[in-house]
DNA sequence: CCAAATTATGACACCGATGTCATGACACCG
DNA sequence: CGGTGTCATGACATCGGTGTCATAATTTGG
């Protein structure tokens, strides 16, 4: 591969003029300028980074950690994709600034992310962010110098800069929505709670029933740990039974998420009851995969994990530039209830107005 | 961030010796190499690539284009996210080998493709691997210089080496199993044409069909553009509701992925057939997060795509160290069948015993 | 015990781009 | 017309490792 010097000695000028005119630096006369471009082009000359890099000083690298790339197949796998959407929004944050994104996978074993860390240190990156693939606390190994990182989509306990998402108030969101829509009865089958997701996803299911003056019935609230290998469905079918047998059986079944909103289609039809008619679902995530293949399509609330990415670059380049770097407050990401056909809008003499949920909802 | 400059004083020895430590180069007194050590250690020194990479005249790098990251969102998304487990694919491939990723994606516009590949080269990385969304033919600019590139999960004309699902070989090993379960009508709803899917997987089920010696029925093959915004689940219902109410309806629905799989779940049972009793369901993709969690889970061929990044990382190895690098033929990748309970097994006595195929299996 | 081989270490150049400073050629102004 | 600025360009050092060669110290062998 050619370098400047090899353009300099074509175009006949010194290696510090075609500097120049690559840099637009200083001020090259009209004819020179056109002659090292010429030069350029015919060899075919791209500038090397390695050079270029070691007087600046600066990498224009960003290193990408990332357990989900590869716990996916692991056995218990129950989200669905999310990380790849959190790089994505990072990927698309970045783009303006012209870093480079370099990625590296834990290949789901955590006891490498030191040797992860130090290779990207090798290649001097400028930032750090760490994605993990759910919503939850994670620790990392303190970095050597003052190499800024961000978490996205996990926190930890000495504060680190951290992206996460708004879990209840989505939650709160959603369900504040399914009040709108006249419903008073609504179970929640909340995910495992040793998942931040399954703990703020109640709460928020909690805060939008006081809210609206309705008192939580325990009996309508269970943890489901759906996606256990052989039983998980089982689990599943008895709860919605036991629910669905109570004096006043709920209207709708709020899901931890979107996945297993679709185990539930699958239960309510074998025990043949109709949606929405019969009984409402909604899910959590807007796994757009499921939500808008299912057949009705699925009532959800949008985790918008490209936001979350996009926060995520957006946050770092900021701490790079200097800026925030003792701002230890997390940022909380939310998005849009995806209303669809899976939730019935009740007659709408039992909907109450709740104009300030409305009006807040703007 | 310190250097071996810096190591070399601290330890009172000269730069050269700290290299020599570095890279177990020439001999060093074991007194020399531990206060070298040592001093590394206090500093916390990492060594600059950029550096060592300018000398070595090699980067240590790979770039990695994917189109796949960002047009995910677009109106039309039917696939799961093959690129990620692609991804993943690649990174393990090329983990061993020492090789770190750099990534960068289209952003859904091919027209960047260009100067993605330009920031990749001032990289100066020793490979490219472009990625596709979907099996498809892509068109890629000519790189300028001899830096190898393999394709995944596309092809071109340029006979690029290139890393593709065998889709109708995998379509073929399930409607093999289908006939060995008893089945006779079996029906397949396509994927449009224009993808290579849609293509080669009909193919493939004809393949199987005519092997078993049973005459392919056009009633029964029927291309269905599925996920189309609004009128797609009408489609879907009008093709199987005809298949239906044919004089010989087929006992199992072939279809041309697990996403059309799971909205077929839900047609049917709005029309009030049982699965799988009345009638069974196959999927292609093993998209695991749908696969498992339907309600019976579906029996489905595992596209690897794993496997594809895998084997795209091992190829481009492969042409770096100057290995098969006019080998144009590209390579095959198949996954196992996966039996779950959406397809019922026949009566033994319809089961006609498949051992060629059987054995081919194995 | 001395020559030859081996071990341990350092001086120096180089990879490719760029910052600093110097130099020569003009143009402008009083 | 001489001094001062601006423009255009180049010489040289530098970034942080590593290859080459030289040199000093030590061991080995005859």
């Amino acid at each position: 591969m050619s370098t400047i010097y090899d353009v300099a000695r074509r175009a006949g000028v010194s290696p510090k003029t075609v500097s120049r005119v690559l840099n637009s630096d200083g001020p090259v006369g009209e004819k020179t300028r056109e002659a090292v471009e010429a030069a350029m082009r015919e060899l075919g000359y791209v500038r090397s980074n390695a050079a270029r890099m070691m007087r600046a000083q600066k990498s224009g690298i960003i290193g990408l950690i990332t357990g989900a790339i590869s716990t996916k197949n692991q056995p218990s796998t129950q989200q669905g994709l999310p990380d790849l959407y959190i790089v994505q929004g990072i990927q698309r944050a970045l783009e303006s600034s012209g870093m480079t994104v370099m990625i590296a996978d834990t290949a789901g074993r955590n006891d490498r992310v030191p040797h992860l860390i130090d290779t990207f240190l090798s290649h001097r990156v400028e930032g750090l962010i760490y994605v993990a693939e759910y919503h939850q606390e994670v620790k990392l190994p303190r970095l050597p110098d003052d190499t800024p990182i961000v978490l996205a989509n996990c926190f930890d306990a000495r504060r680190t800069p951290a992206v996460v998402p708004d879990d209840r108030r989505l939650q709160r969101d959603l369900v504040r929505r399914l009040i709108v829509a006249g419903h008073r009865r609504i179970a929640y089958l909340s995910l495992r709670p040793d998942m931040a997701a399954g703990r703020l996803r109640p709460l928020g299911y909690r805060n939008a029933l006081e809210e609206a003056g309705l008192t939580p019935d325990p009996a309508l609230l269970q943890h489901v740990d759906f996606d256990q290998p052989e039983i998980g469905p089982q689990l599943l079918w008895d709860t919605i039974d036991r629910m669905l047998h109570l004096d006043q059986p709920p209207t709708v079944l709020c899901c931890g998420n979107d996945q297993m909103a679709m185990m539930v289609y699958g239960i309510l039809r074998s025990m043949g009851r109709r949606m929405p008619d019969e009984i409402s679902v909604a899910g959590f995530d807007n796994y757009r995969a499921i939500a808008e293949t299912l057949y009705p399509p699925l009532t959800t609330v949008d985790l918008p994990y490209n936001a979350i990415g996009a926060r995520a670059g957006e946050r770092l380049m900021q701490l790079i530039s200097g800026v925030g770097r003792d701002d230890h407050s997390p940022v909380l990401v939310a998005g849009p209830v995806h209303w669809r056909g899976s939730v019935t809008e009740l007659r709408p003499e039992n909907v109450i107005s709740f104009k300030t949920l409305r009006e807040e909802k703007q």
